[in-house]
DNA sequence: GTATCGTTTAGAGCGCGCTCTAAGGCAAGC
DNA sequence: GCTTGCCTTAGAGCGCGCTCTAAACGATAC
């Protein structure tokens, strides 16, 4: 039998967020609908963890937060959103390939100046 | 004979940056030893442009201002830094290469997300 | 001469995404 | 019953990278 529910502070290690962050993801609604024991301490379940770790890579390719929100305002209108999800997705894929081509452009001009400065040092060092 | 200075507005259109943040640039050491003219407004040679779009492409890839300004510190002490800027440069090239890793496998697991998204509409939309 | 620009400076303010504080509650250990 | 420790909340504070304001100055237009 799989353990099904964590505490504030297993989730904090589990996802690398302190327990602070995940209280203001709570309040900003970023996740919703978190369990409560009897002292009123968070449970989080496996699919809240897992919803967690889905946020972290949105705002790792560089999401804003009001975006994210808007992304899990429509994941807790249910079924009927998914499609409007999908698109969502699709936007921010575009996005995240548009990074990843500017970041190759800037590593090239990056290594031509590594090596001018290789030149610069066999003519002078 | 090609134009040899520019004034602030002109650096704002060729390089993007405000006349706020050139400003800023400025006074944070980012840049240094713009010229004047009689009226003491700031005028940018060619070499000026080209370094900040240089710091435009550290800041593009993730460079923190901190380390721009060390670099910029090392540039301004001459020749016998080339080395030390040379290090640096090749360990942000290693930070970008890091981030490229980083970012194809994000794009990777979103790619997924957006399949089992399209699954989800097949068969309930 | 005066109104309009664009410039200068020092320094305040802002938006983002956290990060931390204060004050209080419950539970277990001694 | 008191200490320790982790939890709760509302709300203040922070670091980054700008972004803007206020006050003053000089050049040009009329």
């Amino acid at each position: 039998m799989t353990k099904t529910t964590y505490t504030i502070q297993e989730v904090s290690q589990l996802t690398g967020l302190t327990a602070h962050t995940l209280r203001y993801y709570e309040k900003i609604s970023l996740i919703r609908g978190i369990e409560r024991d009897a002292n009123g301490y968070r449970l989080y379940s496996e699919s809240d963890v897992a919803w967690l770790e889905f946020l972290i890579r949105l705002r790792e390719t560089g999401m804003p937060i009001q975006e994210m929100i808007r992304f899990s305002s429509l994941r807790s209108e249910g079924e009927t959103t998914v499609r409007q999800r999908r698109e969502l997705l699709e936007l921010h894929e575009r996005s995240i390939r548009s990074q990843l081509a500017d970041l190759y452009c800037h590593l090239g001009k990056i290594e031509e100046k590594i090596i001018h400065y290789k030149q610069l040092e066999e003519e002078h060092g």
